[in-house]
DNA sequence: TGTTTTTTTGAACGTCGTTCAGGTTTTGCG
DNA sequence: CGCAAAACCTGAACGACGTTCAAAAAAACA
């Protein structure tokens, strides 16, 4: 078959983003397959590459939109609270909620690897380190004395804390008896390190 | 080739593993296939699938072995400080430092994924969930008056902040500029959280 | 209409994990 | 020692993977 022109490059790639979502949603990123992106959109295997790099290229941008939906749920979740203490634990429950409910999606974006060599594009880099910087806000204003470097640790830390948690569960390697489940550690995390940070 | 008898199945098991050692260590899990091991030690590939099921079984085994370094080497560190928060720190301190300087060996534990529907082996999950265990002891005697059930979430809460500052590093997710080094997340992750943790 | 341009294909390449019929060497036995 | 039986190891083969690109086909243009 030759040219069809039924959609446009950007329909394409939209397309493929849809049926790459339903893909890893349903069954993981492994079940991922260039193969498979093009059978579910009705192209072949050559068309992807003339709108993706390559297959690394169209997780990414797959990562990207999940990453999106993260930062907007989040930054709902920040503003319900009252700035302080309460939107902090509002980013670590949103946070967990979302690695749980949105697990293998939630999972795909630390489970890509790239090729030795490749960096994390700009565009990707930076949907991550806005996650991180929604915690600063709230952790400013509960801490007024510390300086912008100390914030931004206490935001990495707790970041760090709660990501721990999340993908320790999803890849079974806490214990499951009486070990608490990610809600509860993240709970603990936030309101034993904001005790010790700021001293209340 | 027919028989040959150079060396006995445990031996070859050895061997392979020692070879996938190094060549995680020197090029990552990704360099890692079934050609190039058994090339590494003289043998075909088909070999490989007499002394182990499977590629993940052959990488499950050598993850067991960096996980048994890491344990004997936190050992030492709990045993080194005092007992309470000393032995927590350096427990924190240990992982990181051998998360950095083993980074691949470590970062494969983490990497490898079993096939849908498979389940961690329990020689596995026992290796992991001893880890915890070691932070439990000095948490016990630093807060004598909390439960057991409390310890064991103030130990997978603080495990779970150390591996994820580990973690975000490895994947180059954490902010390199201001945001800490694994280093510092993890003490200020140790010092505020006992604080709260322990009013001390 | 014929020609050019654009778009899409799908066979092909090299790689992967994995299998297993068959060849080779050792072993056991008379 | 000779010869069958057993044990061991090989390597070609299979299907699937990411990726490429000559060529086919359709659209656009003349």
């Amino acid at each position: 078959m030759g040219r069809r022109s039924d959609h446009s490059r950007e329909q394409i790639a939209r397309m493929a983003l849809e049926a790459a979502r339903r893909i890893v949603r349903e069954e993981g990123l492994g079940a991922l397959t260039a193969r498979r992106v093009a059978g579910a959109i009705g192209y072949s295997p050559g068309t992807l590459y003339l709108v993706f790099n390559n297959l690394d290229g169209l997780i990414m941008q797959l990562n990207a939109g999940t990453l999106d939906e993260l930062f907007a749920l989040l930054r709902r979740a920040a503003e319900s609270g009252d700035g302080g203490r309460a939107s902090i634990r509002a980013l670590a429950r949103g946070y967990v909620g979302f690695s749980l409910e949105h697990a293998r999606l939630w999972g795909a974006v630390y489970e890509h690897r790239l090729p030795v060599g490749e960096q994390v594009p700009p565009w990707l880099q930076t949907r991550i380190e806005r996650l991180v910087g929604l915690v600063e806000t709230p952790l400013r204003e509960l801490a007024p004395e510390r300086d912008a470097d100390q914030v931004r640790l206490a935001a990495n830390a707790l970041w760090s804390g709660i990501h721990g948690a999340c993908i320790l569960h999803l890849s079974g390697s806490l214990e499951k008896t009486r070990g608490g489940s990610p809600l509860e550690i993240a709970d603990s995390l936030v309101d034993h390190y904001l005790r010790g940070f700021c001293g209340t």
